[in-house]
DNA sequence: TGACTTTAGTGCACTCGATGCCAAAATGGA
DNA sequence: TCCATTTTGGCATCGAGTGCACTAAAGTCA
């Protein structure tokens, strides 16, 4: 019924974790029985078959095979579940946003982070529209998708306070951020729906709308094009 | 999405205060023995003394005299009670988009609206400011924020859509309107935090910049005007 | 006045997420 | 074998939120 199974298999998995570690620190004490990824497997699966309000943080450990008490310490709350390595994410936009040319344009360079950290293979794409469609969905995950996007704008408001020479909490900084925010998620709530297969067209469409503007030439022209 | 009659069982809450009823109805049953705007006061009190979290929804019925279940009779959670009668303020908003001419431009029409609903008397500022200061600093009511705000947003989108000719919840309307939450949020959160004095000019400033884009010389002459 | 109806208040038990504490289990090393 | 280290998970506890049943107060009507 464990599937940590072989002593290997478990040692493997913590392997997992400090991959990327220049010298291998020799593995002490009780090696870890599970891994965030098989936590979110099995919750992912529960949530999709019976609803995430009505999958109960017990019926998750059970499906793991790890005490309750346990699943608190790989997640915070029942609800990051969903949201899987998004920190890891953010790091990744970070990286995108400092790295670009200083004279291309500012939403010409927020709009290609964007959509660069926003490509995904065709063998994660299924389990994201799962995700997405949670998150978009369920009012305990709309609700606590605002504290993870937060820290996303924060991400974009420091860009865009060093681009405009103004400090990252200004109203014009936070305006941006909170539109880019505004226009990411419409793309995803969108796409998640199933208007459209394409995850990063949908986002550089909804990008190039917000960047222009929403006057009336500027959507017409937009809805044309 | 949500019952929008949901509106009209806080409608008669909202209602049952109002005093400017037509005709009438002669009251029968039980008097209640507090109201919504009692529990507020005593509430954000509280908050505002202790903090949101290390008040329990106990102390708030304690000092309001009531029953722990009654406070739930009034407000659906302990998160709802920062909120106030922001429904009312939804429907105001909705009046706002529909009686504006159709030959102005939407944008304008949209920053109009905003505006107006966001004009306080004197006396309701103070209040409001803590209001707004928790709901942008407290994480469990930023993570709430995004749940009424998506009703705000169902608003705005269905106002957008209109204009673009298209479904409310396609890719173009739900930009629009998050982008303007986004506007809005921004413009709510530098004024709670004491940027400026005046709320409506801020909020009509986030939304000159949004309306015109973020194009670099958009940008620039938002700035410099 | 006394049933009857309507509306509000409230205590109780219960579910569930989340947290602190602590003892047990597992593992490598001396 | 004993020890240091690390993970595990049971137990108790808190607090939000809910369903239910019952009580309290008010008006209506005979």
């Amino acid at each position: 019924m464990d599937d940590s199974g072989g002593a290997g298999g478990a040692g493997a998995m913590t392997g997992d974790a400090g991959e990327g570690a220049p010298h291998e620190e020799v593995a002490r004490g009780r090696r870890p029985s599970t891994t965030r990824e098989h936590i979110a497997r099995e919750a992912l699966a529960l949530f999709d078959r019976n609803g995430f309000d009505a999958t109960t943080v017990d019926d998750i450990a059970g499906a793991v095979g790890i005490g309750r008490r346990t699943f608190f310490r790989y997640y915070e709350s029942k609800r990051d579940v969903v949201w899987g390595e998004f920190d890891a994410e953010l790091v990744r936009l970070d990286h995108q946003l400092a790295s670009a040319p200083a004279d291309e344009p500012m939403m010409d360079v927020l709009r290609r982070a964007v959509v660069a950290t926003n490509r995904f293979g065709a063998g994660e794409l299924d389990e994201l529209r799962i995700r997405m469609a949670l998150i978009s969905t369920v009012p305990a995950l709309v609700a606590h998708s605002a504290v993870r996007y937060a820290e996303w704008c924060d991400v974009v408001a420091g860009f865009v306070g060093g681009r405009m020479g103004v400090a990252p909490d200004g109203l014009g900084p936070q305006t941006v951020a909170r539109a880019a925010l505004g226009a990411a998620m419409a793309a995803f709530t969108c796409w998640a729906r199933g208007d459209a297969d394409d995850l990063t067209g949908e986002v550089d469409r909804a990008f190039r709308l917000m960047a222009t503007g929403f006057e009336d030439g500027a959507v017409r022209r937009w809805q044309e094009g």
